[in-house]
DNA sequence: TCGTATGTTGTACTCACGGTACAAACCAAG
DNA sequence: CTTGGTTTGTACCGTGAGTACAACATACGA
């Protein structure tokens, strides 16, 4: 099953769309067949099913936002920059791949489910972001939190929901100039936050 | 369909772990069935399908998170403060209510696929953060940004991933102290930011 | 006490769709 | 030509959602 031949990888890029519009569920392997041009037969030659398609689609999106914030995340910069250049890679990469982050949203249960992907969703979006938390208190860059864990699941969720958002209002016309806006919106708030100077004193204390 | 007899309706929140686990997919009606109690027919005599029982349960955990987060936002303090109340309020409902927070993840596709539902989101979720940050400028206690409504979509990304991820790692045993501890970190986050005083300076131009 | 309306439930059925089986054709490479 | 992988059409099976319907319960007003 695994190593499809490039022709066939590309023709299951045309289901993409399909899946993103009517779900997983929606969307019958006949569909699937017909809108890629590989026969009902041939898809069960080389994949295990519908799953397995959404897999494989899935897997190229995380593969590549590991790749790009992989990337970011790597220069020599100190951690607060490296944060906003993570930022912006998974963001470029999302908002070029409307659909695909439209199919993942959709079907994100299913592939929390298929176990390979919900590592590969763990290792593209989430481990970075708590890497760098963790550099940024190590090189001064980014302050020290109470619940380190708690805060890089946040940030990670500031960051992938407007991405996700942004894939889902239709593709714009320049999905990177959508993506320097958004990034640049994600970034002020994770590193500057909300408060004003005035209220910033006001020290929270036991909620509750 | 609507109105179904409030016997029946605690009935169906046995169903709820079982979507949870294993998505509406993977959960026959007849598994609904010997779970609920209710008998298959009965269950087609009120509602319409499968779909109708996710309709059903994610229905009123929305309500329970609109009526919550309708109450912090609607205190007279300045917006900062509700702000956080939200949050508070948001993610206590969440962890007392893991197992439909999976659900809801779990067949997000599928629920915003559900009209009704997705309007629900959009008020559970999305328009008292949006509010409260526009109500903030007003009030002079939360900063203004450059694209608000980027900026509200992270912060509600930000809430609701990290309730939804606690939600996603099995109930725990004290679900409000969870809530108070998340509740803070994603505060934390949202108000103050990450950048430490030291870099705060250096101003973001245009990335890209 | 009946009659009617409304809910409850079991049983049996239909039908759509995912997946499988298989045979025929195709296409290298040796 | 032969051999071994790939491609594809076609026919088929099993599962499970949804429906039909009849029998039964229950309530309630006349």
């Amino acid at each position: 099953m695994r190593k499809l031949p490039a022709k066939l990888a590309s023709q299951l890029y045309g289901a993409a769309e399909l899946i993103a519009e009517r779900g997983l569920d929606g969307t019958k392997i006949e569909d699937i067949a017909e809108a890629t041009g590989i026969p009902k037969a041939t898809i069960y030659y080389h994949l295990d099913g519908k799953n397995a398609v959404l897999e494989f689609l899935l897997g190229d999106l995380l593969d590549m936002i590991a790749g790009a914030v992989g990337v970011a995340v790597a220069s020599e910069e100190n951690a607060r920059t490296r944060l906003e250049a993570a930022v912006q890679a998974q963001l470029g990469v999302m908002l070029e791949h409307p659909s695909l982050c439209r199919a993942l949203v959709g079907d994100l249960g299913r592939a929390t489910r298929l176990p390979e992907l919900a590592a590969a969703l763990r290792t593209a979006f989430y481990e970075p972001i708590e890497q760098l938390l963790a550099e940024g208190v190590s090189d001064g860059s980014l302050r020290q939190v109470a619940d380190p864990g708690a805060v890089a699941l946040s940030v990670f969720g500031a960051i992938t929901v407007a991405g996700l958002s942004a894939a889902v209002e239709g593709p714009s016309a320049d999905p990177s100039a959508d993506a320097a806006r958004f990034s640049s919106a994600v970034s002020e708030l994770v590193l500057d936050g909300l408060a004003t100077p005035g209220s910033r004193d006001q020290r929270r204390g036991e909620p509750l």
